[in-house]
Formats: C-alpha cells, structure tokens, sequence
DNA sequence: CGGAGGGATTGAATCGTTTCATGCGGGGGT
DNA sequence: ACCCCCGCATGAAACGATTCAATCCCTCCG
C-alpha cells in the first residue's frame, strides 16, 4: 500500500484539496455530508497528514527540543518528565537530545533542531562556548529557555537552582558535623554547574578554615565517583568527607569506598547533589542537595510557551529557585 | 534578521539555486570557485537548510524513533544509549518517546511518528492492543523493530532477551536459597515482559512445589514495589522471598522492607531484573537478572538498517538474547 | 422580481528543497 | 575538420499541504 495524499482523498471523495484540508482542520466550515463523505474517503485510503508539507507551509515544526547533558541521569529525566504534559496540552512534541557533556554533540544537535526549525528550545549548556550556538538559534526567531544554568551572560530566560547557595550548604552541613578536611568530585569545571558548586563550598571552607582538596578531572557519573575515590586516596593524608558534584558521582564514590573498606559515615562522610530518587535507596542512604526537578522543567516549559504566544514584545524571565538540605545517614556522624 | 532561504543564496552568489543546491549535496559537481562563492554568500546571510522542504522531496524524514516504556526507567536509557552511536553514524538522528506505559500515549506517539514519515521504529510495546497501531506504520513502508519484545506474533524483526528464562533463573535461585514460598511483584500482566518473567517463574515454583504469591496490580516503579510490600506484609502467613519484575520494584520493596523493619535477605530475600547500575549501588545489593541492555539497543538498530537497506526483499530476523544470573547481597542467606 | 448576502466549494499560488533534462563551451580522439 | 564527451551551470517540475480570493448557488428581503 503506497501512502496516499490529499489529492488521491480529494478524488476518492469527489472534492477539491482544499475541501478535504478543511475538513482536517476547520471542520464546521465543511457541510456535513461533505465531511462525511470525505471522512470516509480518508478512512478507506488510510491517508495519513504529511507533516513536512504542513510544517513547510507553516515554516515552524511544533517540537520542543530539550537538550540534557545526560539522559542517563535521572536528575534530567525528571525535568523532561515535569516539562512534557506542559509542551503537550499546549499542542506541541517534545524531543529529548542528549548532549553527553560533549560540545561537539551538542553542536550537531542544535544544527540539527535549527534545520528542523523547532518551536522552541530548553537546553542546559555544556559551558560557556555554548553561548554563541544558542545565539544563533536565537537570531533566527528561535526562543530558548536555559534550565539550570544562571541567566547573566544571555539574553534569554531562564530556571536555574542557585547552585552556589548549594555547595554553601553542603560544605556548611559537613563543616558544622565536624569535618577539618573536604574533598570536592566533580568536572570538568568547564561546566557551569561544577564551577558554581564548588565556588560556594570554597567560601565556607575558606572561611571556616578548612582545606579542601578538589578532584574535578573526574566525569559526572558513577565512573567518575569511582575514580575520585582512588585519587582521593593516594593523598597523602585523606579528606574525611566527600562533597560530590552529583549524585551519581557520590553514588559511584560510596561503591569505591566500600571497596576499599573504609566506613561511611565513620571514616569519611558524602554529601551528593540532586537528590534523585536512587540517592534516598543507596547501599548508605546519601544526604544530598535537593532540587525542584520536575518543577524546573515544567516552569522552563511554561516561559517557553509565554515567550511564543507573547512574541515581540516579551521581556525575559529568570527564575532562581532554593536548593535545599537533605540530611540522611551518609553524613550522619559528627567528628 | 528574517530566516533566508536557498533563492536568497543563489542571488547573492550570482548562481541559480540548483548550484545552491549542489554545492551543499554533491560539492565536487561543482567548480572550485563557484563553490567558493557560494559557500561565502550561505555564510554571510547565516543560511540554514530547511528540512522539511527537504524531506517533503525526499517523502521520508531522518529521524529514527524509539519508544519506551519508561524514560526513567535506567534499563530503557541504556538500551537509547546502544542504539544511538549506530543511528548517528548512518546518519540519521534518535527521536526519543516515553510511553509512560499508556496505551492512548503511545497511540499518540505513533500518529505523530506516522506523520513525520519517520525512517523507522525502534518499540516496546505496551502490550498486545499494540500490535494493530504498529501495523499501521507497517503497512505505510515504515520499518519497526521490536525490542525486548519476543517474536511470535508480529511479522518483523525484534531483539529481545528470553524472559521465561529469566523467570526460570530467578526462582532457581531462589527455591536453591531453600525458599519455600515465593512473591512476585509487578503488572499489570498485561505487560509481555511481566507475563513471560512471572510464567518462567511459576514453572519452577510448580515444580518444586513452592507456594507463589502473586502481586501484579502495583505499577513497574519504585512506588510500585512499596505498595507490594504493604500487600505481601497483609497475607496471613508472608513469603520468605521476594521476585520483583524489574529492578525499580526491587528497590521500592527493599525501602518497604527496612520501613516496617525486616531484614533483607536474612527475613526476606530480594531478587530483581535487568541489573541497571543502581541495582548495585542499592542499601542491600540487589541480586538481579543481568540483560545485555546495550547491546538490545545496538541490535535493534542494526536489524533496522538492514531492513531499511535490503528494501522489500528483506527477511525479518528475531535476535533473542539470555539473560543471566547476577547474585548480591539481597538474596546471599540459605535457609 | 431583482439584488444582497452568505454558506460551501473551488483552484491556484505558495512554502524551500531536490532532481533531471537541457544547454553550453572546450578538448581530445580519429 | 568533425564528433563526442565531459564538466559545469541552469531552470523548471515535482513533493503535499495551507490559504485566500473568486465563484457558485440559494435564500431571504425589499
């Protein structure tokens, strides 16, 4: 069965083309014979609307593009989770790019999206190169809404966690439990993310006197929290908490712990960051910072759509929502 | 700046569009100099090629799309994460789609797919009524593959993993651990995935004249698990063991367990399916069925492009793979 | 009875590419 | 000297939907 168009319904139904688009699209213009009749015919044939003739006539496809560092993190999903019922009563398709924490793959993806002229687009940056990709999705009439990344630099609008205040209460939980040493994990600090964390866990170790050791050529997964254990531990003389980046890190960090057989909380507490759902069910039940997931993704949608519908004129928003501190028994000792 | 087109291109260089043209698709049909004036000209007017005009010629889009049950589901990332190095590099690009599990939200996934004409269908079912929405795109030329998602029925070609086997393994474990009755959580059974890993395991249980308790009516996720351990912990006289149907289950029963304070394994064992990297991670390390979770998606792809190549002589082929035995803590006591 | 108005339908133009037959001029082979 | 072929560029015809001015036919009103 070789798919069939307009043309092949319009004279299946004894009409022109535009009788049959009307039918698809503004029904009540359509006399209610004719309609049937046309609906019959599209029935028969099984004809399916080409979207890329639609999209073409209208010059804007109606995806919503949301590009994550990492699809692998359930931190992400959760924001696609909280984004998508918005994006899809509001008519439009969500499509989920995966970045991997890698400029080149982001780059292709937004070549990719601007060709395929998107709605819109929610993307949280690799890092600062990413500035002049966007600006050009940006210059063609493309909104843009950056999640979790500050507003400052663009002129876009934007969700972000205010992630210095994060690394703050970290480093303040582990501070006040005791801890003379902290080791931070996380990189590269090329990324926003990292480089805000540990901006504020070095305030409050600085100003309380403690030294902190940073393992920032470590990725952002569980490889990654392995890895900066091993570092950690060819130190001298250890850090005795660890402050990772992510939870996915921290979970990767308690796994390499234990294979050493060194004690969390005893002999070295962690302290991770997103609070996913995994962080509460790990081997020790991580404290960690907590952030308004699925809330992050759907305020991202929702400024999207009032940055469509309000076209021109529109002012752009930033909105900074509070991390939080869950306390849980991987730092639950007091030095 | 208004989004210029291929004309804009041409009068700009001085050429006719179909050099344009040329000079983006098939570059050496075209003379050192023109091209270079070309590309000068695409570059100052910040050019982007339209894709829908490109694909409303071509009658068929780029994208590649996959459809799972659960984006949150690590199982399911992993297998997007095979898949999609293959993908890139025939030069099509991955469309992610979560069907959350509902069948009128993969209905709607797929009327969307069918109307971007898209290269292809990486798809989990959500159960058997499936299979005549699927056809649709069958029958429209449009290539699907079926993953984790046995053979049988559906003429096309499918990557899977024998999950009666799994079943089978599961209860063996667990019926050699001396276990003399058994628990089975997840559904709803409507799900293939949940029959086949409950059918395996019933056929031991029979066998081996162990009593089995089924809990099919909590959903495939964490919370899921929680509410089968509210249910098994009513019966009169509660299992000693515990077979979720996926490893987010088993994670939920492990925090149900360790709320009303019962010791995993040594009062209730646990033992999971599809091993995601969390499972080890877990409180108690969960023992699990091991799926080739990668190489499902990596297969998939392939048998898709074979398909897409070959063209109408192609001979549907079903990849089964076997799942394998992964024991940890949570099942580590013999009665 | 004529004309105005309105509901239903039509047909053609348009969106931006790709493709292909066609044209053109110059070199090489016979 | 002739032909042929080759490299390069052109222009027009698709692809399939949407949109809008134009048309047609009726009914209703004066």
């Amino acid at each position: 069965m070789t798919t069939s168009s307009m043309k092949d319904v319009a004279q299946a139904a004894g009409v022109s083309v535009g009788t049959v688009s009307n039918v698809l699209n503004r029904p009540d213009a359509v006399a209610e014979e004719t309609r049937r009749r046309v609906q019959a015919a599209i029935a028969k044939l099984g004809y399916v609307r080409n979207d890329s003739a639609r999209q073409l006539r209208a010059g804007r496809s109606r995806n919503v593009a949301i590009v994550v560092l990492d699809v692998a993190n359930p931190f992400f999903t959760d924001v696609v989770r909280g984004a998508e019922p918005l994006v899809d009563s509001a008519g439009g398709v969500v499509t989920v790019c995966d970045s991997g924490e890698d400029v080149r793959r982001e780059q292709r993806h937004l070549e990719i999206l601007e060709e395929q002229r998107v709605l819109g687009l929610l993307i949280t940056p690799v890092d600062d190169s990413s500035a002049e990709r966007i600006e050009r999705l940006a210059a063609h009439d493309i909104p843009v809404v950056l999640v979790d990344r500050g507003a400052g630099l663009h002129p876009h609008c934007s969700v972000a966690v205010d992630d210095v205040h994060g690394g703050r209460l970290a480093a303040r939980h582990l501070v006040e439990r005791g801890h003379g040493s902290i080791a931070f994990a996380g990189g590269p600090p090329s990324i926003p993310q990292v480089r805000d964390r540990l901006a504020g866990c070095r305030t409050v170790c600085e100003a309380s006197g403690v030294r902190l050791e940073e393992f920032t050529s470590v990725s952002m997964n569980v490889a990654g929290g392995r890895q900066a254990v091993e570092q950690m531990l060819r130190l001298p003389e250890a850090p005795t908490a660890l402050f990772c980046a992510n939870d996915l890190v921290a979970l990767g960090a308690l796994q390499g712990l234990t294979m050493h057989g060194i004690k969390v909380p005893e002999e070295c507490a962690i302290i991770g960051y997103d609070d996913i759902d995994f962080a509460a069910a790990a081997a020790v039940p991580l404290s960690s910072i907590r952030q308004p997931r699925a809330q992050l993704g759907r305020t991202a949608a929702q400024l999207l759509f009032e940055e469509i519908s309000e076209g021109k004129g529109h002012t752009h928003r930033n909105v900074v929502f509070q991390p939080e501190l869950v306390a849980r028994a991987s730092t639950a000792v007091d030095l």
